[in-house]
This record gives structure tokens, sequence and C-alpha cells, in this order.
RNA sequence: GGUCCGUUCGUCUAGGGGUUAGGACGCCAGGUUUUCAUCCUGGUAACAGGGGUUCGAUUCCCCUACGGACUACCA
């Protein structure tokens, strides 16, 4: 019987997530789901000095956001907790002193300043320094030391770390799920740090130990970590542990030029790279998919695209089809580029999936914001407007000459609309539609062209003056449907302002 | 520098010893909408280079180039 799945997201609350983050959050969450299994949110703050208020609660909110329930977390709670390394503090020493009374780890005095000294001295020969069997003779530990000697300097309160004895001369055979098997040999592992100076763990001791406490089957990471799969390998080994599988995710990059995304990309260039929107204590403001008004589910199957796909042509995915569909074998190695424009066309075919009503809503806080209260029928404008548009404020854009009737009329549009003879052509359609009692868009469309078919008029010469002078520019819905929303006494007024400025 | 990982249209990618190398975004053209956008149709465009292996390689192997990650008492 196999045991439950089992995996975790664990970021490290020392600013806002990027998206490459919340892709990595996305395929645990798609892979647990997938499995039956459990989604772990654990907080990775064991760095005091780059704690960032406010961090955490970013991360949870944005995967609320996104609609990705975490089934046990800080704010969850859960069987395995805390869920906070700094609140496990206390745990992670016993498994240090494990590994150092079974040989696997000593203890290191070098200050900082001597393992500076030496490595400059090792690159002035050219050489890369390592502390492992290489040197660590060479240095200040309690492998050169008698036991007494060592308890000795523990008791009289040198500083001092914890580090991974690594072996030598080993050839390692690990396995990832997306990358597939390597060969790593020990003798260019360097002898990390387990334990720090201030009394907390480093990364790779404390996320061994807590994967192994909280059942973690397996672990979805960036390649960013690959390096360090070699090394959580032997701590596996050194502890007695079973590993658990592992899956390293290729990175995102920056859409144009080199390197991996970053920070300060997004809004260099015009587009998110947060998940939502955040603002440091020196007051630089990042923007967010969120607040750039971007439906969640457009930034769920945009991400899920990079780095993965179904191996079918299919690309729309809510998060259930994409649970339903996600496997980690499909993953791809390679680092994806993202593109703004494909996640504007995904954010544009989720936005048309809005009922009107909900956006009409939506609209009206928009519209609100512009200081506009209106009485027409909110729902039925969106309903016209919403194929043209991929944001909310694309309504705005789209549709403005609802709320507002124009005050100039679009010049080269003019220039091919307004003859003269247009004047005398609106004032007739104005008595027209004067005339109309049943207001409804069909109605008005039948009377109007019946009467440019009856006059022998054509119909650019009516329908572009009239759409110009309602709209002011050559765009927008149907003109009868602009017609019977906007009301006989209001179209009246725009015609013949329209008259007035020929 | 060292170690590891990668490389199919501009981008995201499918594919896999013999294919007209497929799709999507973008772009271009046409159609619909007597407007614009949407939408529909079509088009543009790729196997990094060099060696092998093979009857045949884009696909398998090696080398090179390029790209990336890591190389902290950060995660």
């Amino acid at each position: 019987m196999s045991q439950k799945v089992r995996v975790r997201f664990a970021p490290s609350p020392t600013g806002p997530l990027h998206i490459g983050g919340v892709r990595t959050a996305l395929f645990n969450y798609l892979f647990a789901k997938k499995h039956n299994g459990d989604f772990v949110l654990r907080i990775e703050d064991t760095d005091q000095t780059r704690y960032v208020e406010g961090a955490e609660a970013y991360i949870i909110e944005a995967l609320n956001w996104l609609n990705i329930p975490v089934d046990e977390g800080p704010l969850s709670g859960g069987n395995y907790g805390p869920y906070r390394q700094s609140e496990r503090k206390d745990l992670y020493r016993k498994y240090a002193d494990m590994l150092v009374e079974k040989g696997h780890a000593y203890y290191a005095f070098d200050s900082a300043e001597a393992l500076d000294t030496a490595r400059k001295n090792y690159e002035a020969k050219g050489e890369t320094f390592i502390y492992n069997w290489h040197n660590r003779e060479a240095m200040d530990n309690s492998l050169l030391l008698t036991e007494d000697a060592t308890q000795a300097r523990l008791d009289s309160g040198d500083a001092y770390v914890i580090r991974f004895k690594s072996p030598k001369g080993e050839t390692l055979f690990l396995q990832d799920i997306v990358r597939g098997d390597m060969k790593i040999d020990t003798n260019i592992l360097d002898d990390k740090v387990l334990f720090k100076s201030d009394g907390m763990p480093t990364y790779h001791l404390a996320n061994i130990v807590d994967d192994h406490l909280m059942e973690i089957t397996h672990v979805i990471r960036g390649e960013e970590w690959l390096p360090s799969l070699a090394l959580h390998a032997l701590l596996y080994r050194a502890f007695g542990w079973n590993a658990p599988q592992f899956a390293h995710l290729p990175l995102l990059m920056k859409p144009v030029g080199k390197g991996k995304l970053s920070k300060r990309d997004g809004d260099k260039m015009g587009f998110p790279v947060f998940p939502l929107e955040w603002r440091t204590a020196e007051g630089d403001v990042f923007s967010g998919y969120r607040e750039d008004g971007y439906l969640p589910e457009a930034v769920v199957n945009m991400l899920a695209f990079l780095g993965w796909n179904p191996g079918t042509e299919q690309e729309i995915f809510s998060l259930e089809a994409l649970v339903e569909a996600f496997e980690l074998e499909r993953v791809n190695k390679s680092g994806a580029k993202f593109d703004p424009e494909k996640t504007k066309w995904f954010q544009h075919h989720y936005l048309q999936e809005v009922d009107d009503a909900t956006l009409a809503d939506q609209f009206d806080s928009f519209l609100q914001t512009k200081g506009i209260t209106t009485s027409l029928d909110l729902p039925v404008i969106v309903g016209l407007l919403k194929e043209r548009a991929t944001f909310v404020s694309d309504l705005w854009e789209q549709g403005s000459f609802f709320f507002e009737a124009p005050t100039i009329y679009d010049e080269k549009a003019a220039k091919k609309a307004f003859k003269e003879d247009t004047a005398d052509i609106l004032t007739q359609v104005r008595d027209l539609i004067e005339n109309v009692d049943v207001f409804t868009s069909e109605n008005l469309s039948e009377k109007v062209k019946g009467w440019i078919t009856a006059n022998d008029i054509g119909f650019g010469k009516v329908m572009m003056p009239l759409r110009l002078g309602l709209v002011g520019e050559m765009k927008g819905p149907d003109v009868f449907d602009i017609i019977s929303i906007l009301g006989k006494e209001e179209t009246v007024y725009r015609i013949e302002k329209a008259i007035g400025s020929i």
C-alpha cells in the first residue's frame, strides 16, 4: 500500500512571491490534488536578517486569490505543525547533534573573516576553495580536536557552526522526475553549514528535517535547487531516512534579454511579475496581476502552460481540468520566457466567460472611481462591449460614449463622414427617430434602413455620420443598439450637436 | 573559474529514426460586422553547429557553441 501523497510549498518570507514561485505552488497543488494528496504550506523563515514584514500574509493572500487552497499551513493548521520554521527552532538542534554523534557532521569554529581569507588565497592562485576533505584539516574545526578539547571550546562560548561531513570519492546516482538520472561525484561537494552560529538551522537542515517530519512524499521545487540535490540525498542517508521523490521545475526567464525573471523586470517592461501589488517600506510599488485587472483563472491557466502541457491541443483549462490533466512527467526541462501577450489572450478568453451582471457590477465600481453614476442598463451595455474587452477597464475604453456625449469628433473620420449634404441627411434622420415609438434596436434599424432604401441615399452617407455623431469615433457596437440604449432624447441631442459642428 | 542542467518557428510548445515537422500567442492578408474590436479563413516562421551510428537522422551518441542555475553561517 502506497502512502498518501503529501507535497509542500515552502517559500521564505523575504518579499512578495513572484510568479515563478506561484507556478511552483500551483504545480505542487495540481500534483497533490491529482493524487488526492495534501498540499502543505510551510514558511521557511530561518534567516531573521532577511525577514520582511507582510511577506507571509502576501503569500497566503496570493494563493487565496488564485483559488489554490492550502490543506495545512500556518493559518490553516494541521497535524504536522507548527508550519513556520522559526516556531520549530528548538527541534532542529537535536537533529544536528544526531549527525555529529553519528560522525556525519562536525563543529567548525572558523570565523567569517578566516573563511574569506582562505577563499581569497585560493582565488589568487587560480584555484577554488572547497571546505571539504581537500581542506578541512587546514581549518579550525572539531575534526582536528579531541572530544575534550572540542567540548572545552564549546563550553567557553566560542562561536561555531555545524557542518556536514561530505564523503570522499563516491559517485552518487540521483533521480529526478523531470530531469531523469544524474551522476554526481561527491568530491566536488563542500561541507555545507547545517546549523548557524545564531542558533538557527540553515535551509538544508531545516528542509530535510521538516520534509521528513511532515511526511512529504514529493519535493517539487525550482531548478535553482538542483545543485543541492546531492547534499539533500546525502543528508537523508546520514539520518537513515527514506528520501522523498524530487522534481525540479524549469525556471521562468525574462521575456526579453537574458537571465531568470527578477522583481524589477515587470514594471520596467510594462507587465506584472507579481500576483498581487506589493508596496515596499521604501515606498516602491510593484504592480500585481490582480490590481491590473487580470482574472485569477487567466493567471493560473497561463502559469500552468509555462513548462507543462497536456500533450493535446487544448489550451484552455480550468483549475479543476488542470488537476485532472496534470502530470509531472510532462513537465519539460528547459527554462521558459513568459509572454505577456499570451497572458492577455488568456485573460480575454476568461473575461468573456464572466456573466454580464457580474461584469456590470465591476464596471459600475470602475465608473464610480470616475465619478460617474448612470441610470443606463449596465448589464446590457456590458454584453455589447464585452467581446472587445480584455479588462474591465477596456469597457470604459470602448464604451465611455454611453456615459459622456462626444465633445470632439475623430478628425480623420469626420473628414470622411461629414460631407456637404450630411447636415441635411442627419436632420431628416433626427426627425425620423423622434417619431419612432417602439424604441428597440430592431425597430429602429428597420425604420432607418427602410428610410435609407426608400430614398435611395446610400448606407454609408447615413450610418457613418450617425455613428460619428453618437460615438465621436468610428468604433463601438451596432448603431441601433447604441441608439436604443441612449434613448430618444439623448440621441436627438447628439445628432443635433453633430449637425451643429459640421 | 568549477560543477550540474538545458537547446524545435520571435515566444510557449507537440512530435520523434523515414512527417508536407503539428498547435497556440504575435505578426500579415482576406472574409464577417455597411464602424472598430471580436470571430472565421489563410499566410509568415523552427529542429544551434560539427562529427559519428544508420540504408536513412531533427530524433540515438560524442564534441563545440550558446543559454541557465549553483558555487554564503540566503533561501
